[in-house]
DNA sequence: CCTGCTATCTTGGCGTTGTCAAGATAACCG
DNA sequence: CGGTTATCTTGACAACGCCAAGATAGCAGG
């Protein structure tokens, strides 16, 4: 009753069409690619790691960049699942969905950081798959869309400005998430609210760094 | 004449011993680096661009691993200058400094994409290297000193709240600066000054990221 | 001047990789 | 049942990282 399945039993590979070859691909690619690191990611390791000749991935990806761009169109769409995900579990309010997607973007990063890097190293990739982009599109409205809830919810209305202030949120996150993944920053978690002791630097902060007029109620302090 | 002088007189290469042979590869690879990509930057493709034999590389950086080493060090040398230039051309003033400093953090980011991503990219440097660890020591040091004068200006004493700024103000320009070399937001440099028509929602937005009690003088409006 | 000595560079080769071309096999469809 | 297509295999080629051996150049001491 073998070859009328379309997937395979258990593990058994059947001689010629595996079935769900592609996946499979893939699967072990993203395995690989977090233990071995992203430059030892080959066709023929990934071929022979699922037990099919060294040149089946090519009929499926193309090229090595075609395996990359489908391995960073998963992670897209993983990406902002979990954004989604550590939203639901939050209360439903601006303020608490933006720093719950915030620690879903650093617990992907970290969680998945060859995948991570891969993903937004855009040389290696091919920006003209539609699959691609779809994905990235979506985490991107992800992103857009609880930033500029958060925006709302300050009172901006300025769609420039709401626009500035979503790439300051997804800078800081990307940032904290480069860091931490190469090892140069602890994870935020380690440093949990010692900003309480100030919070006048942090908050007067973000307007230096932004060319915004700092408060003029305690200049000098 | 030919075999008294340590360097070649022009261009012209000697038959053996280039003299300087292993800047000529650095600045070989690094201007392959930036043009062809950083995975198709190979030991053979840098030592037939500068006339030499396939394996003269080896001698002088043993991997292709320490090549990538070699670039990153200079990289990180070259990243420090550009930010203390920076600096320099400013007003002597915390603040003044501190957004100087960004400005040239993302120009060395945007002027030199490849070679950025190469000194961030850990898994492919070789961090035993001293080289290496010097001159990003030297670059983080120079972080460190102009993110806590800023700290130190705006009042800040406890050691503990100064790191965790300096990692605020780190990863901000860390992420925009892989964003915009990415592709994903234009340069900021594009977005002037558009936060002052609402500095409230900026100013407060670090304080709701950073677990900082928001001020409660003027809480709605 | 001549003789080791060492660093530097070359030559040759091995195993692996991405990619292409051609063939073999299985599924599907009329 | 026969033809067509998608899927996978086999074989080959060039380029690559890396290693071992050899060749050359500069240098020091007699």
């Amino acid at each position: 009753m073998g070859p009328s399945a379309s997937a395979p039993a258990s593990g058994v590979r059947q001689a010629y069409h595996h079935g769900d070859l592609r996946n499979a691909l893939i699967d072990a690619a993203l395995a690989m690619l977090e233990v071995e690191g992203a430059d030892h990611l080959s066709l023929r390791a990934v071929a022979s790691s699922v037990g099919v000749s060294h040149a089946a991935p090519a009929h499926h990806f193309g090229s090595l960049r075609g395996l990359r761009t489908a391995l960073a169109t998963v992670g897209f769409t993983r990406f902002a699942a979990t954004m989604r995900a550590a939203r639901a579990k939050a209360p439903d309010e601006p303020i608490a969905q933006l720093r719950a997607a915030r620690d879903g973007y650093l617990s992907f990063a970290t969680g998945s950081p060859a995948l991570f890097r891969l993903m937004f190293t855009s040389p290696e990739l091919d920006w003209n798959d539609a699959a691609l982009c779809a994905a990235a599109g979506g985490a991107r409205q992800e992103l857009s869309d609880y930033s500029a809830a958060a925006a709302r919810h300050l009172g901006l209305t300025d769609p420039h400005a709401i626009m500035r202030l979503e790439h300051l949120i997804w800078a800081e996150a990307h940032g904290e998430a480069h860091l931490v993944i190469d090892g140069r920053i602890p994870p935020s978690s380690a440093l949990p609210e010692i900003d309480k002791a100030s919070p006048l630097a942090v908050v007067d902060l973000a307007a230096l760094i932004y060319a915004v007029p700092a408060r003029t109620e305690g200049d000098g302090a």
